[in-house]
Parts: structure tokens; C-alpha cells; sequence
DNA sequence: CTGAAAGCGCTTACAG
DNA sequence: CTGAAAGCGCTTACAG
């Protein structure tokens, strides 16, 4: 049955053109209704579907959108690629998929690679703070291509690259007030600042809290380190065997909470009665921790329509605002 | 400086003709030493790359491998999809994902738009049972189309495609042995059993230890439900509520079994000491819950380089065996 | 070993 | 509104 057929057999079949086969195809409304449905008939009988490849090379450009994304493993960033390729395959795109993994190089790689590959669009989620080089190569793509390109989660919107974003100072800023007001002592932070975007300006809402609140920051509780499990529970340990004193934490990720969690834990203390910590992501175990994860939440959904939104409206992106800003959620559980 | 570019700039420009560019930019050794010295120079100059629509169209095969996969939001999956994304790039590769979310009908919808994709090859790993229809299309795409297929969690060499699974029976069976050994009482198992290829063989792993220890099996100890967090809290806390008794649980998945966790904790009972537990993934967060989870491991890497070498080797592939098994290490925590 | 030429399966000006 | 024809950028028999 899957024996090669082209638009030729089509028109051979509907008895018109394969020019009238392809403006059909296309949607193209100059064709009259009586053609239109010779050519839908015979498709129909043939199980004809149009050689992608073909159309790309022809169209100059395929329908695969390349999402970049910091690192898989993560909860968040799960969930938004899952959405993310719900969302696309309404608009019969196609999700290519490349795990940074943190690597600038990696990026550049790919972004080299991208041009030949003829690109519907792209699509960048990663914290992480890139390199002049690769926001250069990103905009390039924009101007000179005509590529879509969209930053979700760090703000490259100054670069003439549309963004959505969390408001993660504001949430932040938020929740370390509350942890302030609620328990008074020392609020620690939890998480990476430097070389990632997204971890700057959580770090900012956690500046502007204790500015606030009338506190010094407190070199000893700042605890820059990766977003992962393992660098939650390490830090943690570590301050807590040098005895370092904290009423709270305010971790940069669910991920780094939990892990932060297990140390406690570890040492004997329990939550919040001794310490108190706050997440950023609600990442789906969360919920079923104990204690459960007291967080921001996160909506990958709402990204994803919005991404659609914007993909699917070529014409209005064009006055369409360069930075969205999404608020989070807080998600008081039992951490604090 | 990204001015469109093809072959006949690179020929040009090397003083030879686009066959020659064509022949080396594909890596055929017919060329002499010279024309092909000439040819990588121009190329390099120009930083000219091919373009990779229209070397599809001609070879009738894109560079592409569609990766079906169950359900990215889980740990297990995402690190699958993380390391074969890495290792196809070594070959060149690009991965297009779709998330199939357990409906089969999605699987038919996809199934039947790649043909007219033309893809490098397709991998599916889901534990979801398929249908015939869906089995049919993947094995018919082996066969009429030449088409790399594997399958991986999934038994499906019965049908002729190459599969890659763990041996989950026997992993099982050895923990449910181990809890019965270790805690005596009644084991329960919680996990997904219908619809579930892989589910059903974890069962079977259970029923098996039961029988070889000559218990007999009780129905209202085997409680099938979903893969995820919510469904393992809500089984446990059913269970709990109904005054069940039992003194350990098998748990089909990770998630199950934290999410299992929680609710044991929640009806303010110990873990191990009133319920031990056991989990099946070693998903990363599995090692920083209170307390940690013992469960069975996976190595995506491990599944990773295996397609790898099969997908680059299609010559040694025709006479290598359709079932890969790989067994689990038993990674004893603290919940068990 | 190399080049001229045909063609992969579509789309799109160009005439009509 | 429709068709004949050129062409997207490569690859690959076919001659030489």
C-alpha cells in the first residue's frame, strides 16, 4: 500500500494539474470549490500525504521548530518541552529537541548547525546566562533570517529577542518577606548566581527583601551553587556542620529545596519547626514531600500558549511587546 | 556574511565541478587526494554547509530520529531522552520528540505522518501497552521502508522489532523476595498492570516471588494505578483508611513509591519500621527523600549506547539479536 | 578519478 | 481560476 506517490499521481487522479494539487495543499484560496474537491477526493482515495522534505526545500524553510533546553532532567524544564510540543503540534510543527546541559559551546554548535538546517523557528529555555557570541548568533537569526527566535525564562529581550519570563525577583522578594516576617531569624540563600540568568535576579528579589526589611546580607548565608539535588543537600550540610546560624532558607530551585531538605533532615532538624525553606518551580514531587514543598508555582502551559499564540500570529508579533512577564503562584505548603 | 550559498559557489571557488564538492562533502573515496584538499579549503573559506533539506530530498532520508516517548514529565524518561539526544549527536543526528502521553491514538497520528517525513529511524520507549494496529505500523515501516526501528522498555521483537528492555520480572521478583525475607508480612504491590506492557512484567515478577515463597496472592493487596505521584498517595491512603494490613510495598515505579511515602507519612507511620517500600527507576530525587528510597536502577547511558552503536552499525544490526536485556542493579536505601 | 546532466517532489511566478 | 515550466540545492548514474 505505502508504495511512492507524489502530487503527480494526485493530479493525475483528480484529472487537473499538479500545480492545482499543490495550491490546494497549500490552502491557497484561489482555487475554485469544484477543483478543490476533485483534488481533496482523490487525495482522500490515495492517502496522499505531501513529501515534507520536498515542500521544505521548495518553501525554504521545514516545519521544525528547535527547542533549546538548559537541562531535561529538571522538572521545569519536563514539563515545558511536554507542553511545548502539545502546543506545536496544533500547528502541525515539529519539535527538535537539544539538551544544552549548561555548555555555551554546545549552543554555539547547534546554533551553527541551525542554518543549514532551515529552521521554522527556535525556541531557547535555559537559565543560564549566555555568551555574547550566542545571543549575537540568536539575533542574527532574527534579522537576517526571518527566524522566529524566543527566549522563555531568561530576558534577551534587550537583544531584540522576544522573552517570557518569570517575575522571579518579585517572587522571591516575596517569599523571603514572608519567611522574615513569619520566623524572624536569618533567612539563608540557596542557589546559583553566578552564570545563570534566571539565578541573578531570584538572588536580586532575595537583595531587595533583606534591603527592605532593613537587614545585611550575610556573606555566609549566601550559598551559590548548581541547581541539582546533590548541590542542595551538600550546601546545607555544610553549613550546618560549621554550625552557621539560620532561621530559613530561600532555595533557587525545587530541586536544590528538596535536596536542602534531606540534609536537614540528615542532621536531626525538623521543618519548619527549626528551619523553614521555600522552593522556586513547583516541580511535581513537591507536593508529595515530607514535609511537603512550600513554593512558587510554575505554569508551562501558559507559556506554551503563549509561545503558540505568538508563533501562529506572524503579523501581529510585529507589534507584539519584546518582554512578557508572568507572575508566579506561591504555594504555601508545609516547609514553611 | 550568511549570504545563501550552495555547492556551485564551493565548486567555483575550488575550481571543480559540484559532483566532486558533492562526493566529498559525503565522504566517498573515490576522490583523489588533491580535488579533495582543494574542495575542503573552499569549503572551509567559505564556511559553506550543506543544506540539509535538500541533501534529504536527494538521499530520500532525512538526518533525523523520531523519539516516541511515554511520558517526558517522568525521571525516567527525561534522562532517556537527555542521553540519546547526546548520543545521536555524535552521529550526526538530530532528535524530534513527541510526547505520547499513553494514547495510542497520538502514537497512529504520529506514526502516520512520518512517512511522509522520511526519517533516519524511529525509537519508542513507553511502557504503555501498544495496540496491533500501532505494532503493525512500526513493524511495516522496518520492512517496506527499511526503517531503523527500535523499541526500548517495551518488549516487541515477537513482532520483529529490535527491543531493548530491563528484566523487570526478575528485578522484582528479587525485592518482593527480599521484603518477604526481611519484613516477613504481607507485600503489597502498587503499580500500573493493565495497559502496561512493562507494568504487567513487574507484576509478574511479584506474583512469581509470591509464589516461590508459597503465599498466596491477595487481591486486596495489588492495587493498580497510574505511574505518578498522585496515584501512589491516593492508593496508600485508601489502603491505610480501609485498615488493610500489610508490611511492605512494591511499588511499580519511583514515583509511585514516593508519592506512597507520603502518604504513609501522612497517617503518621515509619518507614521502614511499619512499612518498608521499594521503588523501581532510581529517579535523581529518589536518593534525597526521608527516607532515601531503595529501588532498582537504570542507566539511560547505558540504553543510549546501545542504540548508538546499533544505529551506526546497520550491517553488524541484521544479524544482531532483537532482544537486548539488561538487568537492574538493586540499590538498597533507606526505605527498605 | 571527474564532469555534464537528470532528477528527488514539491511550489510559484508567468501566461493565458 | 488553471496549467506548463522553471527551479529549490543537492546526489548519482552515466560517460569519459
Amino acid at each position: 500500500m505505502t508504495k511512492k506517490m507524489g502530487i503527480l499521481d494526485v493530479a493525475r487522479r483528480a484529472g487537473v494539474s499538479s500545480a492545482s494539487v499543490s495550491r490546494v495543499l497549500s490552502g491557497q484560496p484561489v482555487v475554485s470549490e469544484e477543483t478543490q474537491a476533485k483534488v481533496l477526493a482523490a487525495i482522500a482515495d490515495l492517502g496522499f500525504r505531501p513529501n515534507q522534505i520536498a515542500q521544505g526545500l521548495r518553501r525554504g524553510r521545514t516545519t521544525t521548530i528547535a527547542l533549546l533546553v538548559g537541562d531535561i532532567e529538571q522538572g521545569v524544564y519536563a514539563s515545558l518541552t511536554k507542553e511545548i510540543q502539545l502546543a506545536l503540534e496544533k500547528l502541525g510543527l515539529d519539535l527538535l529537541l537539544y539538551n544544552l546541559g549548561h555548555s555555551q559551546e554546545r549552543l554555539a554548535n547547534i546554533l551553527a548547525r541551525a542554518d543549514s538546517m532551515h529552521l521554522h523557528g527556535i525556541v531557547i529555555a535555559t537559565s543560564d546566562t549566555l555568551s555574547p557570541e550566542n545571543i549575537g548568533l540568536l539575533s542574527s537569526k532574527i534579522e537576517e533570517q526571518q527566524l522566529p527566535v524566543f527566549a522563555i525564562g531568561l530576558s534577551l529581550h534587550d537583544y531584540g529577542i522576544p522573552s517570557i519570563v518569570y517575575d522571579d525577583r518579585e517572587a522571591v522578594a516575596r517569599s523571603v518577606d514572608f519567611l522574615l516576617r513569619t520566623y524572624g531569624g536569618p533567612v539563608a540563600y540557596l542557589g546559583r548566581i553566578g552564570g545563570s540568568a534566571a539565578g541573578a535576579e531570584r538572588f536580586r528579589g532575595y537583595e531587595g527583601a533583606l534591603a527592605a526589611a532593613g537587614m545585611r546580607k550575610a556573606p555566609e548565608l549566601v550559598w551559590d551553587a548548581a541547581f541539582r539535588y546533590p548541590a542542595g543537600f551538600e550546601s546545607v550540610r555544610r553549613a550546618l556542620s560549621e554550625g552557621i546560624k539560620f532561621r530559613a532558607i530561600q532555595a533557587g530551585s525545587d530541586e536544590l529545596a528538596l535536596g536542602a531538605i534531606a540534609a536537614i533532615h540528615a542532621q536531626g532538624l525538623k521543618i519548619p519547626d527549626d528551619i523553614a525553606i521555600v522552593g522556586i518551580g513547583n516541580v511535581e514531587s513537591s507536593a508529595y514531600y515530607t514535609p511537603s514543598l512550600t513554593t512558587h508555582g510554575a505554569s508551562a502551559e501558559s507559556i506554551a500558549k503563549t509561545l503558540l499564540e505568538r508563533l501562529d500570529n506572524r503579523e501581529a508579533e510585529k507589534s507584539a511587546p519584546l518582554l512578557t512577564k508572568l507572575s508566579r503562584p506561591f504555594i504555601r505548603r508545609a516547609s514553611a
